[in-house]
RNA sequence: GGGCGGUUAGCUCAGUUGGUCAGAGCGCCUCGUUUACACCGAGGAAGUCACUGGUUCGAGUCCAGUACCGCCCA
């Protein structure tokens, strides 16, 4: 056993580790380690102590191929095509007689528990069987003559309206005999087959005895009716096998107290769970719960450390060595016989917050992380684990073990199947990990997931995710690659000289601020698909499409100082830098490694997993006015590139440029002039302020731009004569766009003409929609000049 | 039977206080070997946000109901 255990242990340590989870590996604990044994002892003791703990004998869930009884939780409700028979009972007269004139049917799915019979019961408001409560019946085989009761639980609807009552065999018959005080009789043994008390039957298998019991009913002319039915069959969790309810002699779990005090837990808030629609679950289970049968009869696991006398006396006791005689009757050790069960898995688990830190001794650990701030896990195992860890941490430590109970979805494979060990269709995380790196695995399950939410593992998302790594490894290649011959390798990293930044540079200053509060945000909220979101935004369309391209046109450019390229340098290092922070619980190898081989702080410690999380420092580089010139470049680039694509002129060729743009918009190309040039593939650049300017090139046939604040013609090449359809193309364009302009136009003008949007939506939404309209009707003016010309 | 989740572009899915929210990745179409990256770059096409009604100046987003899929609990 502890072989296996071993190579378990290893294999999760191997994936954990692999997998990058960054834990504190010397609190490694198992729940059959020393340390969990005393825990459990000790819990066992005192809930004993309190009378929360109590053995009886009772229904309980008996697994065949398991050989031990299992919790309720554990047993799977599945629909099956059964049988639903009809059998004559005979009334007996009132000297016990067998009145062939006097019958009753009865439906069962289960003939062959009618051994175990002690009743038969009817609704006490059927008007087929008034009068008949009061009088008695004769069981069958075993003549045994049981009393008909009137219960309302029957459901007159269910087949004949009477049923059978075998009080040891069903949960809602044990009810019915605990209510009625019937007598329980245990027709089965352990391997499932007819006991002693089965008469003649005895020794047989349960299939075999219901198809003998069957066949001599019909003999006697009492099988009065079969027909197909549908019902829930209750399987075993682990094995698939049928479960059989039995009465075993256990240990329970008084559970009601503990549930209160966990609801109680959650409804003050002292325990939030997310996402918060789990509330209602959580509400539902532990507000029905029923008592918990802890013990299991499976020969590995923590033993119950209770006792028995020959008198029957119980002593229960947390000492590991024993009891040192019965506490009924002193009776010395050697008469005492412990109980063979061990504790349902579950039982030891639900201790784990508390075990895993020393307790039951006052540990500095259990001062320390006692409670623990989240616990993260499937909503799957609320019931099993979470529910139970709350209750009894709350039970024994008087405060609930977790601030914040986070619920994540089930991973599923790529056709939306449970992953399982049986259909062969699992991920075996070392392998992906092999094959893609645990980077990408961790993206990829992050990224594409919602709180609580089931997702699929496909291999796009994979590839998504490596793609992603990729990108960035190559980004950083560059931006360590691109340092200016004047900065010395080995410098530390020091904050780009503020006078020397550019527009771009104080974009990507404050776009990366406004991502490092994105992400905060985000990861406050337990967004943390989100969160991976905006970083893969962030670094992919915001810092590689537009802060490096712009950033090379500056580090190239000959004609600015010095100190004005090591500044855009620096920029982009402390881009980088910022960016691997906030990636580095997503990505935490690849980050580390960039990380590494980018120059550092004075003050950062050697590795990125212990370095600070970027700070409110970054948040006061907001610069809506860099902002806002570059997202004018961005337009002007994209229009003029959309322009020559759509009129399919060389990709390759330097064509003139005309803006029109006036006041900060002028200044903003005029700034970012060399980039304008490089990105659009502009030359010469002309602005002008008149609109007389764009006249020349919009004669000679030039392509237009109109964007938010800038009209713009690009040139035509020269040599574009003959067959060429580009002014068609062109022309199409402009016509596509001025449509859609115009439909926005058209919407925008009904929804300000209407007074109650005017009057009752507020300010700022009405002066957007203004000052929207008025830019859309700008852009629809200029492009029907256009089409038109 | 009760409860919950889902239904958004061909596919897989985001969209957290109702107002630039109609998005992303992949796929698809057209280009492209400009010294970070073809695991790439540029451009493009593509959706009556399941359906019906309601609340609201305004609904993918809120409410009610319906249909289908899935899960949990009995």
């Amino acid at each position: 056993m502890w072989a296996f255990v071993n190579e378990t242990r290893a294999t999760i340590l191997r994936q954990s580790r692999r997998f990058g989870s960054s834990l504190d590996w010397e609190r490694l604990r198992f729940t059959m380690d020393e340390v969990s044994a005393t825990a459990v002892r000790t819990a066992f003791t005192r809930l004993y102590r309190d009378g929360l703990a109590y053995r009886t004998e009772a229904l309980a869930n008996w697994c065949v191929g398991c050989q031990t009884t299992v919790s309720d939780l554990e047993v799977v409700p599945t629909p099956e095509q059964g049988t639903l028979w009809t059998i004559r009972y005979h009334l007996v007269d009132e000297a016990g007689s067998p009145r062939p004139d006097r019958t009753i049917e009865i439906a069962t799915t289960r003939p062959e528990t009618l051994l175990g019979d002690t009743a038969v019961a009817v609704h006490p408001d059927d008007p087929r069987y008034a009068g008949l409560p009061g009088s008695r019946v004769l069981i069958p085989f075993v003549e045994r003559i049981v009393p008909l009761i009137a219960d309302p639980a029957v459901r007159p609807e269910f087949g004949t309206g009477a049923v059978k009552i075998t009080p040891a065999h069903d949960p809602d018959d044990y009810a019915t005999g605990r209510r009625h005080e019937l007598p329980m009789i245990n027709v089965f043994d352990d391997a499932g087959r007819i006991n002693e008390n089965g008469d003649g039957y005895a020794g047989l298998p349960a299939a075999d005895a219901r198809r003998r019991i069957l066949a001599d009913l019909d003999a006697l002319g009492d099988l009065v009716a079969a027909l197909p039915h549908e019902m829930l069959i209750g399987r075993c969790q682990r094995s698939n096998d049928i479960i059989e309810p039995r009465l075993k002699t256990q240990w329970f779990i008084r559970t009601k107290p503990l549930a209160e005090r966990a609801l109680a837990a959650t409804r003050s808030g002292q325990t939030r769970i997310l996402p918060a629609r789990f509330d209602a679950v959580w509400e539902h289970w532990l507000t029905e719960i029923r008592d918990w049968n802890v013990s299991r009869q499976l020969w590995w696991g923590h033993r119950i450390p209770a006792w028995y006398c020959t008198d029957g006396h119980i002593t229960v006791t947390d000492d590991l060595a024993g009891p040192a005689a019965c506490d009924g009757c002193g009776r010395p050790r050697a008469d005492l016989r412990q109980d063979e069960d061990i504790f349902d898995t579950w039982f030891s688990s639900g201790l784990w917050p508390m075990s895993t830190l020393g307790w039951p001794a006052q540990t500095a650990d259990l001062a320390r992380y006692y409670p623990g701030s989240v616990l993260e896990t499937g909503y799957d195992i609320i019931f099993f684990w979470v529910a139970r860890m709350m209750m009894l941490g709350i039970h024994f430590m008087d405060r609930p073990p977790f601030e914040t109970v986070y619920l994540h979805g089930m991973v599923r494979d790529p056709v939306g199947k449970k992953m399982s060990k049986t259909t062969g269709n699992v991920v075996d995380p070392l392998e992906a990990i092999d094959e893609i790196g645990a980077d990408s695995l961790r993206f990829a399950l992050i990224n594409g997931n919602s709180a609580g939410n089931d997702q699929r593992l496909t291999q796009d998302r994979l590839d998504t995710a490596r793609n992603f790594g990729n990108k960035l490894w190559n980004a950083a290649r560059f931006v360590l690659g691109a340092r200016p011959a004047t900065i010395a390798a080995d410098l530390a990293r020091q904050a780009p000289a503020p006078d020397q930044l550019g527009p771009a540079e104080r974009w990507i200053r404050s776009r990366t601020a406004a991502t490092v509060a994105a992400v905060d945000r985000a990861i406050a909220d337990f967004a943390l698909g989100e969160a991976s979101r905006i970083l893969y935004e962030a670094i992919w369309n915001e810092l590689c499409d537009w802060g490096l391209e712009l950033a090379k046109v500056r580090l190239a450019d000959e004609s600015i100082s010095t100190a004005a390229r090591e500044a855009t340098w620096w920029t982009l290092v402390e881009a980088l830098d910022v960016n691997l922070r906030l990636l580095h619980p997503f990505m935490p190898f690849l980050t580390e490694a960039i990380w590494t081989a980018t120059p550092h702080a004075p003050d950062d410690p050697q590795l990125l997993i212990v370095a600070d999380w970027p700070g409110a420092a970054s948040a006061e580089r907001h610069d809506p006015r860099a902002e806002a010139d570059v997202e004018l470049l961005i337009d002007l680039v994209r229009g003029v590139r959309n322009a020559r694509s759509e009129a399919r002129l060389e990709p390759a060729a330097w064509l003139p440029l005309d803006v029109l743009a006036g006041g900060q918009a002028s200044s903003a190309i005029e700034a970012l002039r060399p980039a304008v040039e490089r990105l659009a593939r502009a030359r010469p650049l002309t602005v002008h302020a008149e609109r007389s300017g764009l006249e020349p090139a919009q004669a000679a046939g030039g392509l237009t731009v109109i964007g938010s604040g800038f009209e713009a013609v690009v040139g035509r090449p020269a040599r574009s004569g003959g067959r060429d359809d580009a002014d068609g193309r062109d022309r199409d364009r402009l016509e596509r766009e001025l449509a859609a302009a115009q439909g926005l136009l058209a919407s925008s003008q009904a929804r300000l003409a209407n007074p109650a949007f005017t009057s009752k939506a507020p300010p700022a939404v009405v002066d957007g929609a203004r000052s929207r309209h008025a830019e859309l009707a700008e852009q629809v003016r200029r492009l029907e000049e256009r089409v038109r010309a």
